[in-house]
DNA sequence: CTGAATCCTTGGAGATACTG
DNA sequence: CAGTATCTCCAAGGATTCAG
């Protein structure tokens, strides 16, 4: 934690935002909520992120602290991402987008594509 | 509501986070959750949005229904911002994300700069 | 399988100046 | 006061390829 960058913030919210309000990072957060994963299964939660930028937002994500990254050195690789106990702490924000957004499908008349 | 961009999500949290990620959105509605407001107000509370980036926020959170806009034709111009009711239900969502930046400054030994 | 490396494109975003 | 217009530029992000 970037002391520096923590005194740049005007405001709370700013700095929540700083952390989960990348492309993907909300969307992975949710993916964790229910359990470790590997890269791949998060790959197929976030169909949209190429490769390059799921790697980028899960390594912010790790420096901050927010996801622990776990790497078995075996053929073929395997990598398993988890929240950290700070991590955890977010749960009650993706709980409430994930809220919202169930209300704005069903205000849309579209059926929510929660995955399963 | 754009019925095939909300088909586009794979995800209600994606949802929620293309309404309220927006670079200032959240700081926004935070602000206008203490009532309505003026322009000036929302660009004072949000020193870092040029003017160009403030109006281009608050013209999307108007198009999604988040907030309305009340133009008075007075000289001097005034406009007043405040949440639809769609926006007060972003609420809880912004008040986690505080919350969780409140406990960010804590943990990182920095006043919380909460304006006033 | 899990990425890293490379290249390339786009639009997000700042600075500045101007208008109803 | 409350924005728009214009110009500019950098970095976010995509496509593709390669490696441990």
């Amino acid at each position: 934690m970037n002391i520096e960058k923590v005194k740049g913030y005007h405001c709370p919210v700013e700095a929540a935002m700083d952390v989960i309000g990348g492309k993907y990072k909300a969307l992975i957060v949710y993916e964790l909520m229910s359990g470790t994963k590997r890269y791949h299964e998060i790959a197929r939660a976030v169909p949209q992120a190429t490769p390059r930028m799921l790697s980028k937002q899960l390594k912010e994500l790790e420096e901050d602290g927010v996801i622990n990254r776990m790497m078995y050195p075996v053929v073929p690789p395997k990598t398993e991402y988890s929240l950290t106990e700070t991590g955890q702490t977010l749960v009650p924000i993706v709980d409430a987008l994930c809220k919202w957004g169930e209300h704005y499908f069903e205000l849309a008349g579209v059926p929510v594509p929660c995955e399963g």
